[in-house]
DNA sequence: TTTCTCCTTTACACCGTGTCAATTGACATG
DNA sequence: CATGTCAATTGACACGGTGTAAAGGAGAAA
């Protein structure tokens, strides 16, 4: 309510998000936020109720700034087969992972414990589930989407794959670049879905 | 060092194991485990100095219980192709995730604030990765592994889609059976790496 | 000047982890 | 029997991080 658009909210929002970027790891506490913003601890929480109100807000932060919701998650309209549709997708989501990763680290890691982000993080994942659909759905038109699963199947298993844990473990434990991450993980969808 | 087979540091193993499989989600803390082993919350930290090293040594118990390092990640004797060692050591894998689940929940979350906690989930995780190199060797030796990756990539994905990340997508926020999850990462697998 | 808004400072409650000290009860051994 | 040891108990407390509460300051706008 109030003011949604203070100086100073924004302000804090930069600051959750440079923070929660740059940290490797490092858990972000409230008051560096709030050191980062350079205002008071207390201050931040006239802008957030809690800390988990305010990792949501920074990730609705983020999507406005990079637009994501028309340009990255509707395939793109210049995709005329299904398998274009799908490597599109998987390129557009999987190269912006790397932009939420930080936030989205941090809400995975308060989801356990609190309602709301749970929530958050749940209506993010299934809007990207149903960009998974879709590009399952354009492949089922092609006639090119392998037998052996429903519909609902292969959107779970491309959902699954392209999760953003899955990214983290690609980038981070296998030690695979962001170039090696899109292009393998194509590959893999096609095999796995494509007839 | 010392007593290490007192019964109460058994106990006390047992109630963690028990609590963190049947908690929904919900945090178990030190002294839910001290009530479930039915001593004190102090007592508990006569046996382990911290709540991370009673993790770490629950999943040691688990695995002495479930005596998985024979039976479990190795890949069967009786496999002859590698077809069908994949296929054995995604079922021996993939049943056992249920029974760490809890356990390996927990650890998971403090992993990113305890080093000891990342150090002994990564070590049991490498396990898991020989496993699955082992396989990717065998459909190599067969010949049937496809051509597009190399050994350190098939293995690289074969771990990634095996992870535990990935069996509680599927299994939570997919609502899959144990079965399905079973028979249709069998058949991924097979997609994915066999030509 | 008065008032409103935003922020500051200071203080405190709550929770969970981990530490510490004094004490008790059981049991073994001289 | 006296002694020592060991495991556990009770009670108290420090610490770190989140969230609440109250009182006051500084600037803009009426």
């Amino acid at each position: 309510m109030s003011s949604e658009n203070s100086d100073t909210r924004t302000r804090i929002l930069k600051a959750a998000w440079e923070l929660l970027e740059g940290s490797q790891g490092a858990a972000v506490r409230m008051s560096d936020i709030a050191k980062g913003a350079g205002i008071s601890r207390q201050a931040v929480y006239l802008h957030f109720n809690t800390r988990a109100e305010l990792l949501i807000a920074t990730t609705r932060y983020i999507d406005e700034r990079k637009d994501v919701d028309q340009r990255r998650l509707v395939p793109s309209r210049e995709a005329q087969t299904g398998i274009e549709r799908l490597d599109a997708f998987i390129e557009a989501w999987g190269n912006y992972i790397p932009d939420i990763y930080g936030v989205a680290r941090a809400l995975l890691a308060v989801k356990d414990t609190d309602e709301a982000a749970a929530a958050a993080w749940q209506d993010r994942m299934s809007a990207v589930r149903e960009g998974c659909e879709s590009a399952v759905r354009a492949l089922a038109n092609d006639g090119a989407l392998v037998s052996t699963y429903t519909i609902e199947d292969a959107t779970d298993i491309l959902w699954t794959v392209l999760s953003v844990r899955n990214w983290e473990h690609f980038t981070v434990d296998c030690g695979w670049t962001q170039a090696k991450y899109i292009h393998t993980l194509q590959g893999l969808a096609k095999r796995a879905l494509v007839a």
